[in-house]
DNA sequence: TGTGAATGTAAGCACCGATTACACTAATTG
DNA sequence: CAATTAGTGTAATCGGTGCTTACATTCACA
């Protein structure tokens, strides 16, 4: 049954329900809209519902945010943040002077919270809040990122742990395939042979360990 | 593109500057939707658009397609097809008893079709229009793709050619390679530091290359 | 204490997907 | 050759969306 109408007077001396002022909007609206797109992926994700979630009427967003666009775009930061914080954990691990083995830990943290945090990998792989404005941020974040496992096979190559002469395909490679894995994750091309998180984060490590050893000089114990 | 200023199938003698029926209204719906695609991506078709780029009142469409995802299926279907004659004019090119070089192939057919109809990509790709009730088809079709590539892979192992004798992960990270390297470029990420089609097209053949390399037996002159 | 900036509401715009009732045409059939 | 019927269009409408404008309320500070 429909719950009976309050009476409108405002309760004596307790602190009124719905204060006008909401107090931490901007925040609450990112929490909501990630809900979202945890629920129905990145283009389910509406101001209007957003603001529903938050008790609030449908053009208080657009204080915050002035678009969806803008919204995302914050999303996208949040993610970005959390994202450079665990890479920088995964790194923190393995000493500087091996740089195989720090890429490796590199593409294993990159793909198990891809796996694990496919909202926000999907937000911000999607590319389309990375142009706005207030993103540049975003962009140069994600460029040191970039940046960073480049430094890291160059390294490689300098002591000669690398095949290769050639290292830009090595780095678009290694890119797209650790990318190419997490989004056809989120594309649901593994949903049809139903695969867990667990297995899948297994199979991402196997992928990895064989780009390496592709990539890798092999051991010179069969090369005589 | 030629428009077409009015539809062929009414020979009458004077035809009306606007016939009731249409005649061809499916085929042109699902090409605007193509279109549309091509200039925004494929969150930018909508329905309403392309039966305004049709001459045809809004609520048309709906008798040919009865939900927007089914016109996007109808385009995938159309997408998948054409994709489908690339690729095996592709393999058609090289002998059966070479698997490699027949994966080799497969996989340069795979990222041209992707680099240059990537409105197209984006449809098949994003995997939102495979569930649906008309996609039967569709899932089966893009299976069997799947499994052509699986067998290739299967003969270059029995034939010895693979240095790996595990074959799942060879095939997985083959998959999210070539899927990446193509949705890197759908999703912005090669537009930063602009690149021709040309050249993106000579990146994709490298890193294919490399991994190909990365996969095969060496050559036994440095292992003797 | 007063005043402007910040932040909420209310109302309304255009667009969207989708449905329903109705109009017109084409094809089948007696 | 009519007459019916199935197919395909229009018109009007609904609820949802992003976004804007005008107004209301509260906060922070001079």
């Amino acid at each position: 049954m429909p719950a009976l109408p309050r009476p409108k007077h405002r309760p004596l001396r307790r602190p009124p329900p719905k204060p006008y002022h909401h107090g931490d909007l901007r925040r609450v609206l990112v929490d909501a809209a990630l809900q979202l797109a945890e629920r129905g992926g990145a283009a389910a994700v509406s101001v209007r519902e957003a603001a529903r979630r938050a008790g609030v009427s449908p053009g208080a967003p657009f204080r915050h945010f002035e678009s969806r666009d803008a919204l995302m775009t914050a999303v996208a930061e949040e993610a970005q943040r959390r994202f450079r914080a665990e890479i920088e954990t995964a790194l923190s691990e393995v000493p500087a002077d091996q740089p195989l083995r720090r890429f490796r830990n590199f593409g294993l943290a990159y793909l198990r919270w891809a796996i694990r945090n496919p909202a926000y990998f999907e937000i911000i792989s999607s590319g389309r809040y990375f142009d706005h404005d207030g993103a540049g941020e975003l962009s140069r974040d994600n460029a040191e990122l970039i940046a960073m496992s480049e430094r890291m096979l160059a390294e490689a190559l300098a002591q000669g742990a690398l095949r290769t002469g050639e290292l830009k395909p090595v780095l678009i490679a290694g890119r797209a395939l650790v990318y190419g894995f997490a989004r056809m994750n989120i594309d649901g091309h593994f949903r049809r042979w139903g695969v867990v998180k667990a297995e899948t984060e297994r199979t991402a490590e196997a992928i990895l360990d064989l780009f390496i050893e592709g990539i890798a000089k092999r051991p010179p114990a069969a090369a005589g």
